[in-house]
RNA sequence: GCCCGGGUGGCGGAAUGGCAGACGCGGUGGACUCAAAAUCCAUUGUCCGAAAGGGCGUGCGGGUUCGAAUCCCGCCCCGGGCACCA
């Protein structure tokens, strides 16, 4: 499409001022006040794409606003340039991936900069960078000495796919690895883990006061997934301590310890250490057995199989029985693959009456059950699975069966057990969370070093911080093992303790490149302090994130590890004393997709940004994102779209015509005496302003778009019938400086022909109210709720004069046919409404 | 199964108790032009009607209200999240 101006010479034009003259430039010593403005830093994977286009023209559309509004903004941008793909093109073509990421950063830094998106460059992170790495391995010291990391062996997640451990965030519902898709699978395994679980209760309260969208705190409590309850021992039978054996007990959690009396039996995971104990020898086969099938098993194949048929295959008694504390009765205990070590104390008193697992392993066992709370009528007929007799009743209910629990409603018998419990000394309250330590090493090459070295007189021993930072030397195996890369550089491996200057082995894995993305937040409000990863005084003055916009995929990871980080980096003393929360707004702006999938590489369905750069130009595709439809929503790219993309060319080249005339002077108007119509066109002006100063408030760009449309459409014919020329300009003026966020390189050019000044310093308008109130209201009248005439009113009208000017108008009149009104309901100035 | 969203013209969407369909795309007709492009003007939910005008219409069924796309109850469909977490 032909556009009326020269887009890609003006285009490049502004977006060289801006850089030269450092527009969009600010210190912490700004006599403004301060805010801070933040899209998530992407992985550097070549030219921008559309998704990119999308979200950097939001955060860049807020730069520019909140700047015009007085405010000095924080605008940084980086590279969260260590991870996997830039490995895997090194395992391809053998090139290193710093020189792979390099070149994806010069090309993605270069297509965000001809969107028009404005930056401090000054600021510019990038993880793999030497300097980032120091800091990183800094905080890392700092966590190890805090107790904060940690070393431990645990069955954690392999994914086959990607050579490495991953954190439990990185796996899908489905047990798939979340980048490759591979089934992820349990190996015992030595690791570094980030004591995140420590915040839990933190990270959960903290959510309330955060303007994010609700969906995404849900998710984060889910995940956090707190539960209070009890833990308590069950004594194993005839192991009470009291003859010649050691006592042994079981200790088990539960959300529901008034349901105690209906405990028909016992659980233990197939890895938990008391297994053996617990297994007489007649019973040895059956559980050897059961064991071996639930390590074989991944949690694909048992979340597969549910229900009392299934569950049958996959249980085993132990031949033991405990002692129900409450009841003072034996019950047989199990070894089922049903409850998870990794949860709670990994053994469960098991309830069927109440609870759906038990229910259905009751079944397949034969056990019996003993309901504790009063199911409603007609429950044991048809409560059940498809409407089946019977069933587990998780509801509300009186409590019965439970001797002194009688007759109680379920929390006020929760308590009363916990308190009982307590008192004897069997157990107590206690509260899980399904949330679990961050497990941060990986085994490969491409990301920062973890800086501690192995001695075998010290153990773990940290690399001094003036060692730091260890950096992977460039000549290494990258073909992945599962053994770290950087382990087949002896030299690299091989060191000597800091302690005691004897050999020792430098540890090889890698972290987690969330860690990367955890702090730079942080950092970007002062990468230029030298010996702290940033002041902690410059980083209150700009923290928190005023306004945050990312993908809703990063939902959890790392919007759950960034607030992690931020309170652990206070309570190590690295970041202000106060701020435990990074991103006090966060928006999550909708995807690009193209028939019905995801636009993205992987998916082979790109459409590339840069050939609308080059005709229509950038504020054009800037305003097609703007206008398109909400921007929490998705968009659909269809055969329609460039038409759509057109038009907003369409609609520039308007404003553009409006604004100049061809010899590049200001359009002509009329002068002389005022005429009722430049009233009109004045007032709509300053309703302009408010109508898109709210938009942009509440994120409803697409009707601030409409609107200017809408005032070009009207002041369209006016200019044509030689408007006035004070009128005109003041019109176009303030619809340029409206513009000018959404599509700054027209609003620069054609402002600095007109004034021959810079629109984005120049103050957002404001209205002036007497001019933006109207001037007459259309008053809708009603007869039985359908509408029978329109009548221009004063926007201050009485009832009474509103009443009259309904019931004398002819077309109401005629509507009556004489009858007589029942009821006239009067909404002055909007409407009157008859009712017959 | 549970928890969130959402369902409005041919399409993207607007309207959060008061004129349904703003704005744009697409379509149709016209002006300008030798012609085209560009630009400009008009028109465009649907049905009845020559017209004036009127009926119907926001996934389906009920309800509240003078008045419901909007609030309430019950369904259907689409999208997303969670799902052996005791």
């Amino acid at each position: 499409m032909a556009r009326a101006y020269e887009v890609v010479e003006v285009e490049k034009k502004w977006q060289r001022r801006w850089a030269d003259e450092g527009t969009y430039e600010v210190d912490a010593d700004d006599p403004r006040p301060p805010w801070y403005v933040l899209t998530m830093y992407p992985y550097p994977s070549g030219p921008a794409h559309m998704g990119h286009v999308r979200n950097y023209t939001f955060g860049d559309l807020l730069v520019r606003h909140r700047t015009m509004l007085g405010h000095a903004v924080l605008s940084p941008f980086g590279f969260d340039s260590f991870g996997l793909p830039a490995e895997n093109a090194a395992i391809k073509t053998g090139t290193h991936p710093r020189i792979f990421t390099d070149a994806r950063i010069l090309e993605l830094k270069e297509s965000i900069t001809s969107l028009g998106a404005v930056y401090d460059w000054r600021r510019e992170i990038r993880s793999h960078d030497p300097e980032y790495i120091k800091w990183n391995q800094v905080i890392f010291q700092k966590l190890l000495a805090a107790g904060l990391a940690y070393r431990a062996n645990a069955p954690v997640n392999w994914c086959p796919g990607c050579q490495t451990v991953l954190a439990n965030e990185q796996v899908l519902a489905d047990g798939t690895c979340e980048r490759s898709g591979d089934l992820v699978v349990k190996r015992d395994l030595e690791q570094w883990f980030f004591g995140i679980t420590r915040y839990a209760d933190e990270l959960l309260s903290g959510l309330d006061d955060l303007e994010w969208p609700e969906r995404v705190k849900t998710m984060q409590r889910n995940w956090i997934g707190r539960s209070e309850g009890a833990e308590y021992d069950l004594v194993v039978e005839g192991r009470d301590g009291s003859d010649a054996g050691e006592r042994l007990s079981l200790r088990v959690f539960t959300t529901r310890p008034d349901t105690s009396f209906g405990m028909t039996y016992a659980v233990v995971a197939p890895e938990h250490p008391l297994v053996d104990a617990l297994t007489t020898a007649d019973h040895l086969d059956d559980v050897a057995d059961l064991r071996l099938r639930a390590a074989a098993s991944t949690e694909v194949e048992r979340m597969s199989e549910s229900g009392a048929a299934s569950l049958a295959k996959r249980g085993a008694f132990t031949g033991s029985s405990v002692i129900n504390p409450f009841t003072g009765l034996p019950v047989p205990v199990y070894v089922a693959d049903y409850v998870l070590m990794g949860y709670g104390t990994g053994a469960i008193m098991a309830v069927p009456a109440e609870d759906n697992r038990d229910w259905d392993f009751a079944q397949a066992y034969g056990l019996p059950v003993v309901r504790t709370v009063q199911p409603p009528v007609g429950w044991d007929e048809h409560g059940g699975p498809d409407g089946g007799p019977g069933g587990a009743y998780t509801g509300a209910g009186e409590k019965i069966n439970s001797e002194w629990l009688n007759g109680l409603d379920i929390t006020t018998a929760k308590a009363r057990a916990i308190e009982w419990l307590e008192a004897e000394g069997i157990g107590e309250r206690t509260v899980n969370y399904r949330l679990r330590d961050w497990l941060v090493s990986r085994q490969r090459f491409w990301g920062c070093p973890i800086p501690v070295v192995y001695c075998p007189e010290h153990g773990i021993v940290p690399v001094p911080t003036e060692e730091l930072p260890v950096l992977a030397p460039d000549d290494v195996e990258f073909q992945p093992t599962g053994e770290s890369p950087l382990s087949t550089n002896l030299e690299f491996l091989n060191t000597t303790c800091p302690l005691c200057g004897g050999p020792a082995t430098r540890e090889t894995d890698t972290m987690d490149t969330f860690v990367d993305s955890s702090w730079y937040f942080l950092r970007f409000t002062d990468p230029w302090t030298p010996d702290l990863p940033f002041d902690p005084e410059i980083a209150r003055h700009w923290m928190p994130v005023d306004q945050y916009i990312g993908g809703i995929e990063h939902a959890i990871l790392h919007l759950l590890y960034a607030r992690f980080f931020t309170k652990a980096l206070v309570d190590v003393g690295l970041a202000p004393e106060g701020m435990r929360e990074p991103f006090a707004r966060l928006f999550t702006q909708g995807m690009i997709r193209m028939d019905g999938k995801k636009m993205s590489k992987s998916k082979g369905n790109l459409v590339a940004p840069s050939s609308y750069l080059t005709t229509v130009g950038a504020d054009a595709l800037r305003l097609f994102h703007l206008f398109v439809g909400p921007p929490a929503d998705d968009v659909d790219w269809t055969d329609q779209t460039d038409s759509v993309i057109d038009g907003c060319g369409r609609f520039l080249d308007r404003v553009w015509r409006l604004a100049t005339s061809p010899d590049g002077e200001r359009p002509q108007g009329r002068t002389g005496p005022a005429m009722p119509e430049d009233l009109d066109i004045r007032r709509a002006t300053h309703r302009l302003i408010d109508r898109v100063s709210r938009d942009y408030e509440r994120w409803s760009y697409n009707t601030a778009v409409a609107a200017c449309m809408e005032f070009v459409n009207l002041l369209h014919p006016y200019v044509r019938g030689g408007g006035r020329r004070e009128v005109v300009d003041e019109a176009v003026d303030t619809l340029l400086l409206l513009l000018a966020p959404m599509t700054p390189h027209l609003a620069a050019e054609a402002w600095e022909r007109r004034h021959g000044d810079h629109i984005h310093l120049r103050g957002w308008p404001v209205a002036d109210p007497e001019l933006a109130a109207e001037a007459t209201v259309t008053m809708v009248v009603q007869v039985n709720g359908k509408v029978r005439d329109r009548i221009e009113v004063a926007p201050d009208v009485s009832e009474e004069e509103a009443r009259h000017l309904a019931l004398a108008s002819p077309q109401i009149i005629e509507a009556l046919a004489g009858a007589e009104p029942r009821r006239v309901i009067v909404r002055p100035p909007k409407l009157v409404n008859i009712v017959l």
